[in-house]
DNA sequence: GCCGTTTTCGGCCCGACTGTTTTCAGTCG
């Protein structure tokens, strides 16, 4: 039987959903797959193994049907009733819904009267008479779909937050400049510091909409226009991006902002929470249903106060219970990046960065740190240029002299050391033990089977010199999965070890996932926000770091470099079962 | 297929934009 996992889940739940519209179903019954899919997807919990055990009862969302077919396919690995919905349609007819403008009718459309069921075919289609025969499809469908397809091979269908942020702030700057503007902000998913984005929603406050979408619509890095009307404009930029704008007037701007920055299910479960209290919410207003009185609104914050509830962080809006708690008023008070004191894990030219110790202290020194660890690559990572003992021990010698300066930044010696692939370290224990600090990572080795990297990973833990894990599952966003590791069992020993979990804040990276980090904060393990900066630019990457670590839940408190120098010296001096 | 302060049936979010079918269906968010 295959490994059934989370993934295989929320899939096979989203494939049945689009067959069923294939099918012209009830598109409620279609809805209740997807929305299935989201909360298997967001479930705090280990829902496969519930799912197998027949225990999903009480799940909202999730009823017999759901359950029924949920618990056969976790417990046999297959699912009968998808083989035989799959079994209707050809496999290569689900890349026709990566197109845009493609919905399941025109794919149902293109198939039964044509038999199209690959891109290629439609393609194909697309140039011959034939297509424009078929009801709704005419002249401009055809270019469409052509621009659709051309669009796909060159173009991205996600992007990773830190690289989109600075054109996305140079943007949303240029907007905020227009005469008209009354106010500006980018909503959506890069609101909610979604580690990777599908599109930018722009939203303007203007008594001009049309001037506004068309000052926008004109912007110099447009590559096309994919719609534009009096309120609403879409452009594609360049680099491939999609960006949307929504004009809407000044008193509609809380409403709109509150919409627009999601998520669905977020505010789907705030206008239950609304109507349950005689409003209808949308993004324009309130309105009574029942003879209530209005709130004022003038501010996002305001919506929330009005509703009996604290304000939630753009970051917590992914329905994974911030709306009960903040209704009990018990949010967290989230970090701030102006919380941040210091920080591990960073190199330098002895290995593989471009900076040298002096230049990445000063650099930490202007972004107002106060201790800075340098962690550079162990001897095993020879393609990082990784360090030896011998040129190890004359770099805490180089660190301890630089110390002695007045230099405003106080260095902190330590190592990324591999943990090779038997779970044992890469330094032996007397080096190790004259660091002040060590980062231990894997840098090879990445298919071990999952029980065996997650020995790897905890008998690195064990290690009373270890002090933190590296980017625990090594993943790079939409590049490289992460390695098979057991998040869960690596919490519990983290827990138990006190070994901190690195937040990881390289936009490529931003690893542990902040999915895992409420619960580890649960757990009382601690976290350290890392930028494994390779050269002075890349202490930016705190920034990025401190976002998703709001979107894990994460306070001051949960963050050991919050600790002030004092405080971190001693920290680090005491032994792990103290810690 | 799911749900219930209108609770076992009847409703489930809806507005903006596009293209095409001259009054609206399809897609998107």
């Amino acid at each position: 039987m295959a490994t059934v996992t989370r993934e295989t889940l929320v899939q096979t739940l989203e494939e049945i959903a689009l067959l069923l519209e294939l099918k012209g179903e009830n598109h409620f019954k279609t809805r209740a797959y997807k929305n299935g899919a989201e909360i298997v997807q967001n479930y705090d919990g280990d829902i496969v193994a519930k799912a197998a055990a027949d225990d999903l009862k009480g799940i909202k969302g999730i009823g017999d049907a759901l359950q029924q077919k949920l618990h056969e396919l976790a417990s046999t690995g297959t699912l009968v009733y998808y083989e035989n919905l799959r079994a209707e349609f050809p496999e290569t007819l689900f890349e026709l819904f990566e197109l845009q403008g493609l919905g399941p009718k025109k794919i149902k459309a293109l198939h039964d009267a044509l038999g199209i069921s690959s891109i290629n075919q439609l393609k194909e289609a697309c140039q011959g008479e034939e297509i424009t025969q078929l009801a709704g499809f005419g002249k401009k469908t055809v270019e469409k779909i052509l621009t659709a397809i051309a669009n796909r091979e060159q173009f991205a269908d996600r992007f990773r937050l830190g690289e989109v942020a600075p054109l996305a702030e140079t943007l949303l700057e240029r907007l905020r400049d227009h005469p008209k503007t009354h106010r500006c902000a980018i909503a959506g998913s890069y609101r909610r510091s979604k580690e990777t984005l599908h599109d930018l929603d722009f939203l303007v406050a203007t008594d001009e909409p049309a001037t506004l979408t068309q000052f926008f619509a004109s912007f110099p890095e447009r590559h096309e226009i994919i719609a534009q009307g009096e309120t609403k404009t879409s452009i594609r930029l360049e680099n491939g991006l999609q960006c949307d704008l929504r004009a809407v007037s000044n008193a509609q701007y809380p409403f709109a902002l509150q919409y627009f920055s999601g998520s669905k299910e977020h505010n789907v479960a705030l206008r239950s929470l609304a109507l349950k209290q005689g409003l209808s919410l949308n993004e324009y207003d309130f309105t009574p249903t029942r003879d209530v009185e209005i709130p004022e609104i003038r501010e996002e914050s305001e919506i929330y106060q009005a509703l009996g509830l604290e304000f939630v962080p753009p970051e917590l809006r992914e329905n994974r219970g911030e709306i009960e708690i903040a209704q009990e008023g018990s949010l967290p008070r989230l970090i701030e990046l102006d919380h941040l004191r210091g920080t591990f894990h960073n190199h330098t030219t002895a290995s593989d960065g471009r900076n040298t110790l002096a230049e990445m202290a000063d650099a930490a020194h202007d972004h107002g740190l106060q201790y800075f660890g340098i962690s550079d690559h162990s001897h095993s990572s020879f393609q990082a240029n990784g360090l030896n003992e011998e040129r190890l021990l004359k770099q805490i010698e180089e660190i301890q002299t630089f110390n002695q300066g007045e230099h405003g930044c106080h260095l902190f010696a330590g190592s990324e050391v591999d943990i090779l692939k038997d779970g044992t370290l890469d330094f032996d224990d007397s080096t190790l033990s004259q660091l002040d600090f060590c980062v231990a990572s894997v840098h090879n080795a990445f298919t071990l089977p999952e029980d065996e990297m997650t020995k790897r990973i905890i008998s690195a833990m064990e290690n009373e010199h270890v002090t933190m894990i590296g980017h625990l599952t090594g993943r790079l966003l939409l590049k490289r999965d992460p390695y098979k590791v057991n998040v869960d069992k690596v919490i519990d020993c983290a827990a138990e070890t006190r070994t901190v979990i690195e937040l990881n804040c390289n936009p490529r990276r931003l690893d542990m996932d902040w999915r895992w980090w409420k619960k580890a904060s649960e757990k009382g393990v601690l976290t350290s926000i890392n930028p494994d900066a390779h050269r002075t630019e890349q202490l930016q990457f705190l920034a990025f770091g401190v976002r998703l670590a709001r979107k894990g839940w994460l306070e001051r408190k949960h963050v050991i470099n919050c600790l002030d120098l004092k405080e971190i010296t001693a920290w680090l001096k005491k032994p792990k079962s103290k810690r």
